[in-house]
DNA sequence: CCATTGACGAAGA
DNA sequence: TTCTTCGCCAATG
């Protein structure tokens, strides 16, 4: 799992878009590398949208240790994203569709 | 080298 | 719908 290859993907998610752990993983051919990805945006580069990448529930799984409580969610209203009551948003309408960018059903 | 942990995810209760 | 369990990858002790 090339950390690179995570951070690129990262770096290609448009404004007001999300994308999940495994989906990225998917993407990097290692649909059950989710985990293995957590680890890499832990270490995310700074210049990254990290705050554009969320699990598949729609919610927030950052830890307050490397980053701020509630900072991710303020980023992702600033690009038009809504989050529902819960704190959480609508993954099958933010959510990138890989090949073709463009918000699902 | 083996065990534990963690920004995860899907399935079962 | 929410909580718990198991599986997977990479890192750390």
């Amino acid at each position: 799992m090339a950390f690179e290859q995570v951070y690129e993907v990262v770096g290609r998610i448009p404004r007001g878009r999300v994308m999940s752990y495994g989906q990225i993983a998917a993407m990097l051919d290692r649909p059950l590398s989710a985990r293995a990805v957590g680890w890499a945006m832990q270490q995310c580069p700074q210049g990254l949208p990290w705050h554009r990448v969320v699990n598949a529930s729609g919610g927030i799984s950052t830890h307050e240790m490397t980053d701020p409580p509630g900072l991710q969610r303020l980023l992702l209203e600033e690009e038009g994203v809504e989050f529902s009551a819960g704190g959480k948003l609508s993954m099958s309408r933010y959510r990138l569709v890989p090949k073709s960018r463009s918000r699902k059903k």
